[in-house]
DNA sequence: GTCTATATTATGATAGAC
DNA sequence: GTCTATCATAATATAGAC
């Protein structure tokens, strides 16, 4: 029963469990690649195996099903998303409301820039009904809606942010952050623009200050007008 | 070879027309129904079938191939689009730049609005380079996008639009104005926002014009404050 | 943990009767 | 113009050898 006994045993099982992982972790890669694309009744588990080059019965294998191999890709770039996110939100604690929420905004633009399948997925599943996206709303849309609604009042209040129902407000800041990512094909035919590119992905994030976080707000310009009064 | 002739030789000829366009229809819009939900690689013409309530080899008869009728339905989205877009645009010849703008702008949402399939087929073939995307950009995206953005340059240059990159502006009022109905079914389930409401339309068109259109931009500001000086 | 082989169902498209 | 029957292929998933 000692350490020694254990280690022998555990040595290839450890290496076997290593490997196992990096087939999962490839298999996730490539599942969230091909969800993003094509959605989740589109996308083909052998497509997925294909492109993780991986043999298509390991998806069984590692994730029973089709379904818990999309539940399971998912989860993983929410919590990546949500990582970076975080670290933005806690960094800026001692920032101005105004400064903090423009860097939670630029870290935001970032991170779904990096991240463009987060978005591409939401999209995919907010399509149609189904029970994928009632999970993925409880498990991780609403968490991040409440927090941000919550604090987009308050900075309506403060007149930082424009006035209006504030859940459309963060549903519009939303989508001008992370929607043009799961458009740039279609972007990059239209215009010249590149969203991949850091310029462009700076410059957006940089206009969505501008715009919805103007620091002329109706109520300083009332003061101006007061005091030319 | 008399008119008489003629017509008895049509009148079923033009019954058998009719009942054709009607099961035309019919698919088209289920066809356009369902691509939207499901895009391109995730119908199935059976699907599609089903909900037209029609046969399945009647795709085939009608449309050749699930590609054919895929562009036939984008076909007629977006000449209806186009249609209510276009009759704004000429509806507001005689009023100033600003309100002429927030007009159309109104009336993008509503139609947007009314055709959430719309902005939602083209996020689904969006999401992967293919041919059909090339074809929707060149046929449709493009004209629209160039017209749109050589006014908002002129809108910017009189300082009634937001300074940046026009086609970035561009993209960010359209995915505003079209993601969120294409985003309904996850909005309903995290705030308690119904985006197919006529009041949230109408809110959000008002909000949009707000907050892209402002009537206080920096260039008028400068001004205020040159008259204080 | 990995692979081959296979059962079962769904899909796009066509042929040919009516 | 409409329908039934059918072909060839591709899909999800599983069984069982290694």
């Amino acid at each position: 029963m000692g350490d020694d006994a254990n280690e022998q045993a555990n040595r290839p099982a450890r290496k076997q469990q290593k490997r196992s992982l990096r087939t999962q972790e490839k298999l996730l890669d490539a599942a969230l690649l091909a969800f993003s694309e094509s959605g989740f009744k589109g996308t083909s588990t052998r497509d997925i195996a294909e492109r993780a080059g991986v043999h298509h019965p390991l998806i069984t294998y590692h994730f029973r099903n089709k379904e818990e191999l999309w539940r399971a890709a998912v989860d993983r770039v929410f919590r990546r998303f949500n990582a970076v996110l975080g670290q933005a939100y806690s960094a800026g604690e001692n920032e101005t409301p105004r400064s903090r929420t423009a860097s939670v905004i630029r870290a935001y633009v970032r991170s779904a820039a990096a991240q463009p399948e987060l978005h591409k997925v939401i999209i995919q599943e907010s399509s149609y009904p189904s029970a994928r996206l009632e999970w993925m709303t409880e498990t991780h849309l609403k968490p991040l809606f409440e927090a941000s609604v919550k604090d987009l009042s308050h900075l309506q209040q403060q007149g930082i942010a424009p006035n209006g129902d504030p859940a459309m407000l963060f549903n519009m800041i939303r989508v001008t952050a992370g929607g043009l990512f799961a458009l740039s094909n279609e972007i990059r035919g239209t215009s010249n623009l590149d969203m991949t590119d850091d310029a462009s992905i700076d410059a957006l994030a940089e206009m969505i200050v501008k715009i919805f976080l103007p620091d002329n707000q109706p109520e300083q310009i009332s003061n101006l007008q007061t005091k030319i009064a």
